[in-house]
DNA sequence: CGTGGGAACTAGAGCGCTCTAGTATCGGCA
DNA sequence: TGCCGATACTAGAGCGCTCTAGTTCCCACG
């Protein structure tokens, strides 16, 4: 009550009039600046609290233009279950380093140019991308204004730091825990041109072979959905010659729709046939799914990426950096040992 | 190339200056506003992109704060799917009604309360809520600042207006269906506490009744996830007296689970049992799913909020609406008549 | 007693736009 | 010829913050 003024928004000069101090003065207390007594501080948060005061972060980020806007862009796939928890990640690691989060949602009718674009345009300090799709020479133009981080997706592009899973490793892990359970014939379904499934690919080959002679590797084009899973599901009933016992799928939703498929046609899963998905989604932990999978470290790789921007944006860190975080295989039930002989 | 001054972004005064005009033209020329021969608006778009010209969307909300920002607030569920496509219509709508879309995540460590303040903050003129868990009472707080547009759920809170499918009717749809395939006996699976759960629920019992005497519906609980589904199917499986011949689940990722978790115990959908879902995600229309559900009209949707924030900011409207979609039947292979006997 | 320095606070010039109120120019018409 | 009104354009005052360059005040110290 006692607004200042018959349906204005209420200002700084509002509450500095009310606090009897200056702008300035509550410019400083909201900033968190040193330079203001307690009790004043407290006098003017009160006054803030009584007027119901609302900061605008539009004029905040325009004043601030002058040193540092310290708002990080975020181009993310709406929609996409794995994007959320890693845009999760991003907000627990940018508020201690005192960053603002402004999210850019690619849609099926709202291209990622489009996203950056509209970032670009806030005057963002730096573009996080998840799993992006852009060319890399777009990436490098990109970078040669604003620090880029490739977030899930590898990149050789100059300037553009890339934050990733070790895909590789993982699927090394998977075959390896598969191998252990004494599977020597084992699948992957590939994640074609998908961030990521290059890498992967090649870990799974190198770990096949390191399984010994007896192992083989038999690779089937897969793919993000479910749907792939299900259609590589029926490449693998297929095939000729004996069937593998294992699968690894490129990530959880594929292997769901494999294990769905292989179901449905009398396969049992663990019994007949092992499967590894790739991500650890919540459906994967749902207890009637049961996945065991490879779980990716969100919240390293969030940290991971603000991490970057800091070296870049408050350290004047130069160079370009691939870091690669480490991922964990959850054994849960889709996995078991294989059975020789009936 | 021609950098105006060193290392210092293009402003419209760069713009202005190359093209040999005065800011204000070059802004008008920007907003497409009234006012500028057609000669000079091509010479100051032509100076803009020598120049790489980027405006700046703080500044230009900033400055037209004294009037209007045309800026819409949009809450969501970060990596909720459904959300994703209400998004994509959002923009689609909000684009040619001259509005500019801030979207703003609510995740697992980010409440929607962080997220209604943050939207707030940038001065937006209007909130828009996907699938909002805000109790009534708050949203008519905010109802009181700002419009206020509860979208998927229905809430009867002064001042809030409404946009959402047709829940009832919708079931209505799916049991009408069941019962031309010959269903009497027909299974709801609950959303509980959920957006659009009760008239779903209400749509069921009203749409069983009209089926005739004979007709019997059992109400299991479910939920929004493959997990409530398939709790759900241990239950339905474990009912004493004749089984079912149908489902209607409270929405697809339900209608998922139910189906996976009764196929393995046996149960051929759609032969021994018939599954009607609710939404019409991506996933329902894969080749191996091929889920019948209500599909509701997500364009629809994102254009009745936009009209609705019209009507309100553009229009002057106060009255307070609910705006229902009708949602239409998809019938795939998830349904089938029934067997009269073996 | 003077003085140096730090803490607390303020004045005011931006930040890059928008938009109202104006000026200049010109064609058309009585 | 003079005047009107439309069209094309400009000046300049905001918008609500930030932040530099002060000013004021007080206390410790020589």
């Amino acid at each position: 009550m006692l607004a200042p003024m018959a349906n204005r928004a209420v200002t700084m000069e509002d509450v500095a009039a009310r606090a009897g101090v200056s702008r300035a003065l509550v410019s400083i207390v909201f900033r968190g600046a040193p330079g203001a007594a307690e009790s004043t501080r407290q006098r003017v948060l009160a006054a803030a609290r009584e007027l119901d005061y609302q900061p605008d972060t539009r004029a905040s980020r325009l004043g601030r233009s002058r040193t540092r806007t310290r708002t990080l862009g975020v181009v993310f796939g709406v929609g996409h279950d794995f994007h959320g928890d890693v845009i999760d990640a991003i907000y627990a690691s940018a508020g201690p380093a005192d960053y603002e989060v402004v999210l850019s949602g690619v849609t099926r009718h709202r291209s990622e140019d489009v996203a950056v674009r509209t970032l670009l345009a806030e005057k963002c300090e730096a573009l996080l991308l998840l799993g992006s799709g852009l060319p890399a020479k777009e990436m490098v133009r990109l970078a040669v204004t604003v620090p880029v981080v490739s977030l899930l997706r590898p990149v050789r592009a100059a300037g553009v730091d890339v934050v990733r899973t070790d895909d590789a490793g993982g699927l090394a892990q998977a075959v390896a825990h598969l191998g252990e359970l004494g599977h020597r014939r084992i699948a992957h379904l590939d994640g074609g041109r998908n961030a990521g499934a290059a890498e992967r690919r090649r870990g799974f080959r190198t770990a096949v072979r390191r399984l010994g002679v007896e192992a083989e590797g038999v690779e089937l084009a897969g793919g993000l959905t479910e749907e792939d899973g299900a259609a590589a599901a029926l490449e693998l009933l297929a095939l000729p010659g004996p069937r593998p016992t294992a699968v690894t799928a490129f990530n959880d939703r594929c292997a769901l729709g494999v294990m769905d498929v292989v179901r449905r046609h009398g396969v049992r899963v663990p019994e007949d046939l092992s499967v590894v998905g790739f991500d650890d989604i919540e459906q994967a932990a749902y207890r009637h799914v049961s996945l065991t999978t490879i779980r990716q470290d969100v919240e390293a790789l969030g940290a991971a990426a603000i991490e970057r921007v800091r070296a870049r944006l408050d350290a004047g860190d130069e160079s370009t950096r691939d870091v690669v975080v480490p991922p964990t295989l959850v054994a849960r039930e889709s996995t078991a040992r294989l059975d020789i002989g009936p």
